[in-house]
DNA sequence: TACCGATTGTGACGACCGTCACATCGCAAT
DNA sequence: ATTGCGATGTGACGGTCGTCACAATCGGTA
């Protein structure tokens, strides 16, 4: 899957507000690199402060335990942009970013990217509302982390990478399913326990499994066996 | 601890960079409330969209799963503010807000708000900062929760309550020690378990115990003492 | 077809810790 | 002092799930 893409910001999601001469200015402030899929694009605690626009292919947001257990904070694809942290507050990296597919990115310095921001009052919001939701985001991981066992993140997982069917409405289908030790990383378990759980899952009939699509027949009823289980806990002993 | 404090917005962080007049105009446009300890300020999931500024008291800010766990985000103090994301991006409240003393907070409409923001590119970087701020705690605290064991969070979240005692220098406190529930539910685990912790590190000399008053007398070690327990794991079969 | 590496399924084992239960302890009010 | 309530310490028990180990499967390639 050979990057071919043209040096051009027109994609940036954070740049839409932007007239053409702006993104050009912007582009021409940009310096352009390329990472096979693997590479290391930031290092956690690196002091670098650019901000990075994806203008073809992808990238996992990371980090690794002293214990080496990878955790995951989310997969930007093409038009998302990272590194804004930095940028903002000076501080150091914040997490580790690698390459998920020959990608290509678009590298701002960190005090044209201010400028930015201070000349075009619209990125700026756009970028405020795009705050708001990786916090909203962390604020539910922690929430699941703290109070849904591994099974039941595996589940909620699961309902979130769904999409519904093009073909069949009402059904909603995961694909292709990535391998599970990637949907593991995501929701701080083991490969191990998210196999176990899909294997908990077949018979009921609530997913099935064909290739490398899962899908989920009724997402309804899917959800509310879900929270059935988060309503009783986990300890059950009562009575 | 009644609240005597008067309706000023003079004290709150966000505003440092705004002039007498401008603030003046701005607490013209807020309403003001007063709640005792225990009342609820903001509901998760409700519909409203202000801002909201502690003028005095504390507040915290929390969930509680389907089963009733309580998991807290944050305690937020005078000068604090919340209630920016739902204004922000016009989504529900992320999460509810439960005052921790009798508070007085002033209530800013979130149209008000975001001219204020386009009005005073200032404050808007200020709240810039204040988002990335929370984005890396929330990132820090997903990644406790994903590597650490219960007992290693406690001693992570001891180091984080720790301030210099302004006597001694080199000597670290806590003062007061919150009741072991709250520091349970501030990092996802039980009171039992904090204080199970709390025991087994008596004996080390790593901590101290006066009363209201927890002492860690070298607190390089006690970092090196954690970060041990990090690399090996949880699991530390080998061999 | 045969082969290889990556992915997946599943069994066994044991540590960790959440739950319950109960005994203290501190402190405030009477 | 006495009572009472919240906070704390600690024991016992059991489930969950991370770890290790190995078999089965899949997909692409020689």
């Amino acid at each position: 899957m050979p990057v071919e893409t043209s040096h051009t910001l027109a994609g940036i999601k954070l740049f839409e507000a932007l007239d053409e001469a702006e993104r050009r200015r912007l582009e021409s402030h940009c310096t352009w690199r390329r990472y096979s899929a693997g590479e290391t694009v930031l290092e956690r605690g690196s002091e670098s402060r650019e901000v990075l626009f994806i203008v073809a292919g992808s990238v996992n947001i990371l980090n690794v335990s002293l214990a080496g257990r990878e955790v995951a904070y989310a997969r930007l694809e093409v038009g998302d942009c990272f590194g804004e942290l930095a940028a903002i507050d000076g501080q150091p990296r914040s997490a580790s970013v690698v390459a998920a597919e020959p990608t290509l990115v678009a590298v701002l310095p960190s005090a044209r990217f201010i400028e930015l921001l201070r000349a075009h009052a619209e990125v700026t919001f756009t970028l405020l509302r795009r705050l708001t939701g990786m916090v909203r985001m962390g604020d539910v991981r922690i929430m699941e982390l703290s109070t849904l066992a591994a099974t039941q993140r595996v589940y909620a997982e699961l309902l979130r990478m769904a999409r519904p069917d093009a073909a069949v409405p009402g059904l909603w289908v995961i694909h292709p399913l990535p391998p599970l030790r990637e949907i593991a990383s995501r929701i701080s378990t083991t490969r191990e326990t998210v196999a176990r759980a899909l294997s908990q899952l077949y018979p009921t009939g609530l997913v099935r499994r064909k290739g490398k699509s899962l899908y989920i027949p009724d997402r309804d009823k899917f959800e509310q066996t879900l929270a059935a289980l988060q309503r009783e806990g986990s300890g059950h002993h009562h009575v």
